[in-house]
RNA sequence: GGAGAGGUGGCUGAGCGGUCGAAAGCGACGGUCUUGAAAACCGUUGGGCCAGCAAUGGUCCCGUGGGUUCGAAUCCCACCCUCUCCGCCA
């Protein structure tokens, strides 16, 4: 959400950036039915004047000037309800409107129309080769007995996998081990609900836009969240904080859950894209302040490389372009890992500044130090997200023998184990 | 799932048809006093929207949405949430 301030007084610059992010929103109409909604609003707001001081004056009144002014407040009643209805109407498709209006873009973010645009930026090191013919993670987890497609669907259904064994050990000692290297850093670790109300999937822009892409539960009206920056964005809704308290620094581990509606027959091998993975998420609510939205980005993403470069997979950074990202980013920086079966990098990060967009919608303010009220601004990254990022750990880490070298920083939370096989 | 109680400002809590955006206390902030601090005393202390350069004015908000009324925190209806007890249960 923008204000619509922001909006008539750049309303060029709010076109611009719907364009280059395929937001279709008709932005002249959203400014007629503002300029109607203040209308409206003035009107009713005499009206309101008038009847606030009839009714102070009528208990002091005698018979007969009061039956007249109450002949009189039956014509205003009237025609504010009159109003009132038309503001109704006007409010309700002004809100959908501005539901829709995009963020607009960081300066340093590239022009595209799909991830066809987005530009690399850094690679830490490249993918060695291997002295063998390396197989996938599906053939790994099959000889290995860790992974189990077939049974997985047998239960859950297509895009549902069943680990087993150190297969289910190294998944979570990943995320055992993502909770601890970002709680080192003083995020504060959250567990939360992933069963949510509508109105936190407004409230962080995921609706309108991704209800196919989410789990409905009909009997509560309740969501299946598709990632724990839902809860953490949401739990300091309708809240002022204190600038003093800020930046909050979170992390979060939740099961997330993901239709992928608009994906069949994409990456429908293995465990690039399931359903229902586990993820720690990391997210922060700062001032309304752009430089420190830009430091604090290049804190979540250094943090997710660090934790990348801990377990010695080779990955690179993409700036991605206005046609890639969502709508309510102002700057987007994917992560991708190097995954040997698809001879290609795939995403495993994702880490994005929203300005005050989530917030307007939130309603997360604070107060600085001189009294004023600002909205806050929003960034979030993931630390982990499984079983995906088994695929590049499974691939880079399997030996000519077919057994698997657990990644050092993990053995601590398997026992000290050395290897899979 | 059944029965009951309740949702008021940062918190506790009064108000139950007009003078209520709301008493009082606590907390917080500022000041006096003090070498400094505490105590004491004095003062300040919600938010949204609209108009305006501003001062200011108007309007809305007592869980949410409707209704009754000239007038609603107060009355009526629906919903949501919290708590207690019973049942079921990870």
């Amino acid at each position: 959400m923008l204000d619509i301030k922001f909006i008539r007084e750049n309303i060029d610059a709010v076109k611009k950036a719907a364009s280059e992010k395929n937001c279709k929103v008709d932005i002249d109409k959203l400014i007629k039915l503002d300029d109607k909604r203040r209308m409206l609003m003035q009107k009713i707001e005499e009206l309101r004047t008038k009847k606030n001081v009839a009714s102070r004056q009528i208990p002091m009144m005698s018979e007969s000037e009061r039956s007249a002014a109450l002949r009189e407040m039956k014509e205003v009643d009237e025609a504010q309800e009159k109003f009132e209805d038309e503001l109704k109407e006007i409010k309700n498709e002004f809100t959908d409107l501005m539901f829709l209006v995009p963020m607009i873009v960081d300066e340093r973010t590239p022009r595209g129309i799909d991830e066809s645009g987005n530009v690399e930026i850094f690679r830490n090191f490249e993918p060695p080769k291997f002295k063998f013919v390396p197989k996938s993670h599906i053939q790994i987890g099959n000889e290995l007995d860790i992974i189990d497609m077939e049974r997985g669907a047998k239960v859950g259904g297509s895009r549902s996998y069943i680990l087993k064994g150190d297969g289910a050990r190294l998944e979570a000692a990943l995320i055992k081990y993502a909770e601890d290297f970002i709680s080192r850093k003083n995020y504060k670790l959250l567990s939360v609900p992933v069963i949510v109300n509508r109105q936190t999937l407004y409230g962080t822009g995921h609706f309108p836009g991704a209800e196919e892409e989410t789990y409905y539960l009909q009997k509560d009206d309740k969501y299946l969240a598709g990632t724990s920056e839902v809860a953490i964005a949401s739990m300091h809704a309708d809240e002022i904080l204190n600038e003093a308290d800020l930046p909050l620094r979170y992390a979060a581990f939740s099961v997330c859950f993901r239709r992928e509606a608009g994906s069949y027959g994409k990456d429908t091998q293995g465990l690039y894209r399931v359903h229902q993975f586990m993820k720690v998420e990391q997210f922060i609510i700062c001032k309304n302040d752009h430089r420190e939205s830009y430091e604090l980005h290049e804190e979540l993403l250094s943090n997710s490389q660090e934790f990348l470069q801990n377990l010695k997979l080779p990955y690179r950074v993409l700036n991605i372009c206005t046609g890639d990202m969502g709508q309510g980013k102002y700057y987007m920086n994917d992560i991708e890992t190097w995954m040997p079966s698809r001879e290609s990098y795939g995403e495993t990060h994702s880490c994005s500044t929203l300005h005050d967009f989530q917030a307007r919608r939130l309603n997360i303010r604070y107060k600085t130090k001189e009294g004023k009220i600002n909205f806050c601004h929003t960034l979030n990254n993931t630390v982990v997200a499984t079983p995906r990022i088994l695929i590049p750990i499974l691939e880079m880490y399997q030996n000519e023998d077919g057994t698997v070298t657990i990644p050092e920083v993990l053995r601590p939370y398997m026992d000290n184990q050395e290897l899979i096989g």
